[in-house]
DNA sequence: CTGTTAGCGCATTCAG
DNA sequence: CTGAATGCGCTAACAG
């Protein structure tokens, strides 16, 4: 059904019935005829085809590593809000942590088109710059720093600090005295830390610097051995707290790069508890040797995931304001979208720790 | 940059670049010019424009309820894991759970252009009947039953039987003697359901009458009184768990029809069990009063989701073939887009009990 | 207010 | 093997 056809049936012109399609000028006559037929056909305007003369699509594509994920729904449900708000549809493209497919996708939104991409940034590669430098649609990234495009990312050094802070803190708490470290809950540790690729600046970088340093200020440090890279799931949070369980007992505390590591680590938790029932006593060495009760390991993640705080009540995380960054994310790219904005922005969005 | 730019600064005509692209008959002299030029200018050919001839985009778009959920993710990595094993790409759209949205995005994919179409389905009203009845682009239904459309679906009444059964042993189990029936762990006490809305088929309404019919082949009940029905949030569940704990006091079992409602229920619990300290012996009454000591409160739900399953040990569920749901319906969507094949098809996928 | 015309960027005839 | 010409479905400019 195109609309030359429509205009033959109405006995009008094509460009008459585009008009009624657009609401431009049209008799109350002619208007009347043409709903009638485009009731009758069931007729749809070609989007496509549109878009090829107009060059506006209302439409813009978001790039997001993947689906399953709460941060990244809080980052698409804020920019939904704006985009709905000001007529805006939103199409997304899932990665699946694949950076590579991360440009295609982007290549794909280019010319497909959309009138603006916004991209929920892991790694930015040297393709990925020179994406976002000659882009032909307007690019915001968020989740990430770059001088090549607007962004709007989190202050991850900064959480990375109160959290390093937070767990020198509980450390120093747990593990007053020397050898007599066993009292009930608490007990003197060290803490562990599962990060994730440094390529991922933000996550990996920032976070862990920031960590090390609150650590530091608090009189902790993280020792080499107790760290270990996970990926972005469950299952390698789950694997890489195995590792350190096994690999050293006298482990307190087990920071993650984010709550779904976290969870992870929970798991393993719950795993090494059940095969390794606690023997303390067993060996009478002089000196005591530590036994890992993993009853008292505690996690802390990043995130502040709702689904591991309602099963679990919750264990030390830190907030992002993820709602917020789509929602300004959003914003920024709808400003140059609509209002041509040139200025260049970048934006940095606070924390809060939750614990 | 458009393709006649190209053959211009190449020095050939419009349609040599054209047969460069799309690997039609070309002179090695010629294809080295091209693509020295193509080389230089970063050309990318317009998706849009290539379609608007060729009707093809190699392109699917699927439309979610949600993001932010794992079945779905599954569904979605099944559908994308042969979608691009057989060279297409994959755009979301996410309804945000409203059933108007839904039938906005099929439109847009209808003539943005896809060429098919997946819909992971809640509900099947008149106007989805009617987009389904007459798409341009092929669809099919994942999730739900329908007859206007390939589907695939789960067997939800045989799921819920299954959970019914299971149930009504915990609770002949919990509850073996009359008045005494308070052992350790187990209790005497009813089943309690939280299901969602019945214009979901599938889920509201299958789920729930197996379940219904599984109880009673166990020789239980669902009363009257210990129904709630909840949205697909954990926040929701909770919302309803908090109510079934504070009318009821003789719940031994909160079956879900979600597990993400299900993990409301157990936050409820939590919640629950703090307000709420145990207080027995209280009263003098002759009859023994039903104290709701909720740790001996159990949780079922639907799904098999694996945050949960890591975070808490695992409850009662029932695993979906999600994953295989994608994979096939992918694949009768490529079946007819390709091959065109027209004999309709309706696939019915089982489960597992897992406890 | 209306119809005619000319492309948007590309792929596909059809003569060379 | 190649280029010129045509049209996909639509909108924007223009002349009625």
């Amino acid at each position: 059904m195109t609309i030359k056809e429509i205009a033959q049936l109405a006995g009008v012109s094509s460009a008459a019935v585009s008009r009624y399609l657009n609401g431009g000028y049209i008799s109350d006559e002619k208007k009347e005829q043409i709903r009638k037929v485009i009731e009758e056909t069931g007729y749809q305007p070609s989007a496509q085809a549109r878009m090829l003369r107009t060059k506006r699509a209302c439409l813009v594509g978001v790039v997001v590593p993947k689906i399953n994920s709460e941060s990244i729904s809080r980052v698409t449900a804020g920019i939904e809000e704006v985009l709905s708000r000001r007529g805006y549809q939103m199409l997304l493209a899932s990665t699946d942590n694949e950076p590579e497919k991360e440009i295609t996708y982007l290549k794909l939104f280019e010319n497909y088109p959309v009138d603006g991409i916004v991209l929920i940034g892991t790694v930015i590669t040297a393709e990925h710059r020179k994406f976002l430098k000659n882009s032909k649609v307007p690019v915001v990234v968020v989740g990430q720093y770059t001088k090549y495009a607007n962004c709007i990312y989190h202050d991850d050094y900064g959480a990375g600090k109160a959290m390093g802070k937070y767990v020198a803190a509980e450390l120093a708490r747990g593990g007053g005295s020397d050898e007599s470290g066993n009292r009930a809950g608490h007990r003197a540790g060290k803490a562990a830390y599962i990060g994730v690729t440094k390529e991922d600046k933000a996550v990996g970088v920032s976070r862990e610097d920031g960590f090390r340093a609150g650590l530091k200020s608090g009189g902790a440090e993280l020792e080499e051995g107790y760290i270990r890279q996970a990926e972005f799931t469950m299952e390698s949070g789950y694997q890489a707290a195995l590792d350190l369980l096994g690999e050293k007992q006298d482990i307190a505390v087990i920071s993650c790069a984010t709550d779904t590591i976290a969870a992870g680590a929970i798991e393993a938790l719950l795993a090494y508890s059940k095969n390794r029932v606690p023997q303390a006593a067993k060996d009478s060495g002089t000196r005591m040797q530590y036994i890992l009760d993993s009853s008292a390991v505690r996690v802390t993640g990043f995130g502040d995931n709702q689904f591991l705080k309602a099963v679990t009540g919750g264990i030390p995380t830190v907030h992002f304001g993820y709602k917020t960054s789509g929602i300004r994310g959003a914003e920024l790219l709808l400003d140059v979208i609509e209002r041509g904005e040139k200025i260049p922005v970048e934006m940095k969005l606070g924390f809060r720790m939750v614990c």
